[in-house]
DNA sequence: AGAACACTTGCGGGCTTCCGCAGTTTCTCT
DNA sequence: AGAGAAACTGCGGAAGCCCGCAAGTGTTCT
């Protein structure tokens, strides 16, 4: 069995290593990638069917590799092992899953324990198995109260990027009054008026800053939004002539 | 020798400790803490002179917790130790670093030989070290082009936590039209207008988005400067009645 | 089928923001 | 001290944003 270890941090590599040998003694091959792309590249040549991922890492992140291992295997297995309990990540990795695919996800202060079995659970043995911190987060953030649906989220990046409501209108093909409303209902799910006694604020600033305190975005999402919006334009820009 | 860790990280905290080891064998006692504000007390509380930080940890971070620490020990080195090299951390730390005092910064990913040298020059020797890589940042940050100054930088605090021009002018104790001023050339560094084709911006937000893009502010700022304003409003509450 | 509810859209008004223009103050040289 | 540059300030207007109101469309119950 090949196991590809994908992880920027020297210490959690080796440390993974460790765990990984002696959660799988059936393992016969280790390989071992320093970021997403080299990921990539490493599960299509080797015909990697495990994988282990770091999720925040320089350049590529684990969620983009994912997808684009998941988009030419969608069998293989992957658990996804970070520091990050952010929101963000969490809506990243729910979107690109598979249908039938085997996952996990744990936190890096997960016991040695934990971390072990759930080697054994995903790779080996093709469960799914989510941390439950986790797993409350998701929950959370799938609550009626908080929960952004995916037409308030696009509007949400697109607010984010900068765009006037006219643009947003225009990117998502609905009226400017609807683009208004979803930003009132983003400005409510994200309290922006929130039980605040303080002075009127900037509703679309602070609509972003607190998106970003509660990690319902952070810079790497930010940064992919942008890159999709380059396309998108660019798009746009062929199409009017 | 008494030296302090302050470090969140299990893996890296052993790390460290190994390497402090080999290092300065004159230590005689090695006390470690896990969050700012442990950090904090176990400093005052063993009269420590010599403190490893972490900067990025929950909870306090290593330069609030630096600064308290050097309030009352001005005298005390710190070897800040971190994974980021986020403008924002490195302004925090430009900023509160008393004038005769002893300080480094080394990149976890920098070579074990590199960090020893670090720990004995800094936290022995009381000289300053600070990582080729980080200088580099400080520098860029300090070029005429894109550094923004004091005013500039307290301006884009209270944009990006959504407050209107009229307030931060009341906050400032600037006139609207300053504000706006302000505004204008934060656009300008921060590239709002920068050489885009595209179609107008709403420039607020989009600073916001570029100031986190560039790593000019971060999550951990942004909410200090939350309770910054906080304690602020507070304040001017009680003086108008 | 009919009632209740949610979502979308246009209109309009009050407010904020962006920014050019021009006068005044403050800083910085020699 | 005096000249020139840089920053600060008020005014005013065009554009964008927030949002209440009301009419239209679609969905889901009973």
């Amino acid at each position: 069995m090949k196991v590809l270890l994908v992880e920027d941090d020297q210490f959690h590599a080796s440390y993974l290593q460790d765990a990984l040998a002696e959660a799988l003694p059936e393992v016969t091959e280790m390989l071992h990638a320093t970021d997403g792309a080299a990921g990539e590249a490493e599960a299509r040549d080797a015909r990697i069917e495990a994988v282990v991922m770091d999720l925040q890492m320089d350049g590529r992140n684990g969620i983009e590799a994912a997808r684009a291992i998941w988009a030419e295997r969608p069998g293989t297995r992957i658990l996804f092992w970070s520091n990050y309990s952010d929101e963000a990540y969490l809506r990243g990795i729910s979107r690109i899953v598979p249908e039938d695919s085997a996952y996990g996800y744990v936190l890096k202060t997960a016991t040695r324990e934990r971390l072990k079995l759930a080697l054994r659970a995903v790779l080996l043995e093709g469960q799914i198995m989510v941390d439950r911190e986790i797993h409350r987060l998701q929950r959370r953030s799938a609550s009626p109260r908080n929960a952004l649906d995916d037409s308030e989220y696009a509007v949400l990046l697109d607010l984010a990027l900068g765009l006037q409501d006219k643009l947003i209108a225009e990117r998502r093909g609905m009226s400017l009054r609807t683009v208004q409303n979803r930003l009132l209902s983003l400005y409510d799910k994200l309290g922006v008026d929130g039980e605040e006694i303080g002075p009127a604020l900037n509703k679309r600033v602070k609509a972003l800053s607190r998106a970003f305190t509660t990690r319902t975005l952070n810079v790497e999402t930010l940064e992919s939004a942008q890159r999709d919006y380059e396309r998108w334009l660019a798009g746009r820009a062929r199409s009017v002539h």
